[in-house]
DNA sequence: AATCTGGGCAACCGCTATGCT
DNA sequence: GAGCATAGCGGTTGCCCAGAT
């Protein structure tokens, strides 16, 4: 027998919300909290929605200071600099931009940042096919659309810095890191060179207690009201502090600033400062990803359900020096 | 003016993680 | 440790609206 459903379907009301119902939860969540239980919640206020809607509605829209729209281009740079590092771990992303929730950044990010970025430059595709042969390895299959879809950003970015890199026969060229030299801590290749550091010191920092590769919890709601602590993120018990944006973040906004080059710097094969190292390609999981797939397939987390390999993970496994890797493969 | 099309966004769905008994 | 209830997350859907035809 199956679990049993969270609400009656039947009786439960669907789509966009009314003024009042909005007036309803927000009012008494204000005066009440959750109570810890969005379930019940409904019923408590005559709302004819299901508990994780409301839950929805008071995380997306009706939470004090929710900004919409408008995003920055320091935003721009921090989502793409934590897409590129972590990839759709949205919540995580929305930790770090206080007034923002995951389902703003994420819509953002599909509607207008992504093509933003993957965008530009169609010209290059005729270079691109030159690496098709690459591309369309058992290799390339094995990746996540993640991944792929990050190291296309990448490899797009190499392009922008050196327009011939695409045309080598190899589907490794170079790939300088993307980050300044201050975050690179004696390159030891773990996941604190390219994660920025608040992720890097507090969430990689220490193996789970479990053994388990980590899954972060957004603690947002998680007071008695749902009002307290709106920017605190749980990594396997390990908060990290939402207050503090990633201005300080291991990769350089110069770097992810190359990103966001106009369309006249790249016919001049302008560049505005990254990429200033050629040391080694460590910068991104997602090469890691490649790498591992060929000869660490072992070090991955593979999630047989989906089929997909989960890069974070992967940072975390390789961003713990102290992290017992046979215990994790036990 | 009517219809079509695509973008933007709110909301829903299904799955996993977590906590409790 | 097992089973269940709930919370939380990310992917997807579908509605609305503006611009194009």
């Amino acid at each position: 027998m199956g679990r049993a459903p969270c609400c009656d379907k039947a009786n439960v009301k669907k789509g966009p919300w009314s003024p009042e119902e909005d007036a309803k939860l927000k009012a008494f969540i204000e005066q009440q909290g959750t109570g810890g239980n969005w379930i019940a919640l409904p019923q408590k206020i005559g709302l004819k929605r299901c508990g994780k809607s409301c839950r929805l509605r008071w995380l997306n829209y009706l939470r004090p200071n929710i900004k919409h729209g408008g995003f920055s281009e320091e935003e721009d740079r921090i989502i793409c600099s934590l897409y590129i590092s972590i990839g759709s771990r949205w919540s995580i992303i929305a930790a770090q931009l206080p007034g923002r929730t995951d389902n703003d950044i994420k819509n953002y990010w599909n509607t207008k940042l992504k093509k933003k970025l993957l965008g530009r430059r169609k010209e290059q595709n005729s270079r691109r096919d030159s690496n098709a042969d690459a591309r369309n390895s058992p290799l390339m299959d094995s990746l996540s659309t993640s991944a792929l879809e990050r190291m296309q950003l990448h490899i797009q970015l190499q392009s922008l810095h050196h327009p011939l890199s695409l045309l080598s026969p190899s589907i490794w060229p170079r790939f300088p890191p993307l980050f300044d030299g201050n975050s690179i801590e004696n390159n030891k290749n773990t996941a604190r060179n390219f994660i920025p550091n608040d992720f890097a010191g507090n969430l990689i920092g220490k193996p789970p207690s479990n053994g388990k590769i980590g899954t972060e919890t957004d603690e947002r709601e998680n007071s008695t009201n749902g009002l307290s602590s709106p920017h605190s993120t749980r990594f396997n018990g390990d908060f990290i502090s939402q207050e503090k944006p990633v201005a300080n973040s291991g990769m350089s906004l110069e770097a992810i600033d190359g990103f966001l080059m106009e369309e006249g710097e790249l016919q001049n094969g302008e560049t505005r400062g990254f990429l200033e190292r050629e040391t080694d390609r460590d910068g991104l999981d997602c090469f890691r990803e490649m790498e591992s797939t060929s000869e660490n397939l072992a070090l991955w987390v593979n999630d047989s359900e989906s089929g997909s390999f989960n890069s974070w993970d992967t940072a975390y496994i390789l961003g713990t020096e102290e992290y017992d890797l046979e215990h994790h493969l036990q």
